[in-house]
DNA sequence: GTATGTGAATTTCTTCACAGCA
DNA sequence: TGCTGTGAAGAAATTCACATAC
C-alpha cells in the first residue's frame, strides 16, 4: 500500500539513506541557511546550542540530525562552519548545478522564473513549457518557452532531472506525467491538487492557498 | 523554553483546540480540497476510504483527524459532502473573508498579488507596502502600494489580521515586526530566513529554495 | 570546563482492529 | 452488510542525560 504522506516523496527501494527521518531532511536545509548566515557574519565556528538558538530547533535534535550522516563537530569547540557548510551541501546534493524545467508560464510561472533565489542556490531554469500559443516562443535572458508537447523531445537533449509545475489545478496531473515521461525525477508542484506520481519520483507540493488556510485555522483557534 | 518547530506556530495558551496534532491541521486543508473536487464532479457523499484513496492519506487517519472536531459521518454511508465541506471550512476559519497585507512588492510580491487562488478562497489583499519610492503609490485594481512606515497607521483603519512577507531575507525580520506591531496575528513568510515572532503570532515559512534543496536530496539519495 | 554524539526515555503521531450504528 | 468513531497497539520522532573527547 503506498500512502505517501503529504510531502514525503516515495524514495522507493531501501538504500543507505532510508534510515533518515523525513523531518530531519527538511531541517537540514534550515541548518544550511543558518550556517551560511553565520559565516557571512564572520563567524568561524558555532556550537549546536548557538545554531539551535538561531533556528529555533532543539540543540540535541540538531546533533542527532547531523549524526545520521557523520561526525562533523569537535567536542568542547562546536562545529567548524566552513566544513559544516560543505558537508551539508554535499548531503543535500547541492554541491552541483541542477537544470530545471518549468511547466506553466502564467503569472506564477513567470514570477518563479524571475525569482533569483533559485539561481543563487544552483537551480537553473533551462526551458519553460506552456500550451498557450501566445506564450510559446517567448524568450527570456536564460531560456525559451516551448510547446508542452515538445517537452520529451527537448529534455532528451537537456537531460534536466528537476521540474516545476505552475499550471492550473486541472492540468497538474498531466504536467507531472509529461515530466515523468521525460525522465524528470524530482518535481515541485504549485498546483493545489493531490497529484499522483509513479514510484521513484519525488514530488513536493507547495500549495499557497493551503498555507493560508492553515494560518486561518490559527487565527480562529485562539 | 520556546523551541517552535519549523512550521508550528506557537498557539500560546491552552485552549480547546490545543489537543489537535499539528499534522492533522495541515491535512484538513487537503481534505477540504478533495471534498470540493468530489462535489464538482457531482458526488453527494463519499467514504473515508474514497477520500483516502484520492488524497493518499490513510482512511483511519482521516477519520481520526475529523474526530477531533466532531462526528460528521454516517456509519454504513460515509460523509455527506456538502455538510463536510461546510464543517471543514468552519474548522479552518475560512467561512469568512480575510483581509491580507502584503509586505514587499518586488517580483514575488507582485506575482502573489496577481495570484487568483487567494481570492478564490476568501483571502483579499487590501494593501501592499514597500520601501522603494519607485513602487510606493502604485495602484492595482484592488489595492495601493504604501510606504512601509505607514503600515501601522493604515492597518489601524483596515484591521487586517493576516500578512504576507515577500521581501529580501535581510528585511524579513523587520517586516514581521512591523506587521506584529500593527496587530497582524498570522504571517506567511516567503523570505529564506529563520524569523522570530512573539508568542501568539502564527508564522508559516514558505521557503522555495529550501523546497528545491529537499528535492535535491532525494535526487542524490537513490 | 565545554560541547559533541548517542542509547534510553519520553512524547507525539499513525495505524490497527473492532464495537456499534445505519 | 458497510462504514464510522475510537481505544489500544505500534511506529516514529523528539528530548533527555551522560559517557566521552577536546
Amino acid at each position: 500500500m503506498p500512502t505517501p504522506s503529504l510531502n514525503s516523496p516515495e524514495t522507493s527501494g531501501n538504500d543507505f539513506w532510508s534510515k533518515v527521518p523525513q523531518p530531519t531532511i527538511e531541517r537540514l536545509s534550515a541548518y544550511l541557511q543558518c550556517v551560511r548566515t553565520l559565516r557571512e557574519e564572520g563567524e568561524k565556528a558555532a556550537s549546536s546550542a548557538e545554531i539551535a538558538r538561531r533556528t529555533g530547533i532543539n540543540a540535541a535534535q540538531l546533533r542527532k540530525d547531523l549524526s545520521y550522516f557523520g561526525e562533523f563537530g569537535t567536542p568542547g569547540l562546536g562545529y567548524e562552519l566552513e566544513a559544516l557548510e560543505t558537508q551539508l551541501a554535499r548531503i543535500m546534493g547541492i554541491d552541483q548545478e541542477r537544470d530545471v524545467l518549468l511547466v506553466g508560464f502564467g503569472n506564477l510561472g513567470r514570477a518563479l522564473s524571475s525569482y533569483t533565489g533559485f539561481g543563487r542556490r544552483g537551480f537553473k531554469i533551462v526551458a519553460a513549457f506552456d500550451v498557450d500559443p501566445e506564450k510559446i516562443g517567448h524568450k527570456t535572458a536564460h531560456f525559451e518557452v516551448f510547446d508542452l508537447d515538445k517537452l520529451p523531445e527537448i529534455n532528451a537533449k537537456l537531460g534536466a532531472q528537476v521540474g516545476i509545475v505552475a499550471v492550473p489545478a486541472p492540468n497538474a496531473q498531466g504536467a507531472i506525467e509529461a515530466l515523468a515521461n521525460a525522465q524528470v525525477r524530482a518535481i515541485l508542484n504549485f498546483a493545489p491538487v493531490a497529484v499522483k506520481a509513479s514510484d521513484g519520483i519525488a514530488v513536493r507540493n507547495v500549495d499557497l492557498t493551503s498555507q493560508m488556510e492553515i494560518l486561518s485555522y490559527y487565527l480562529r483557534s485562539h
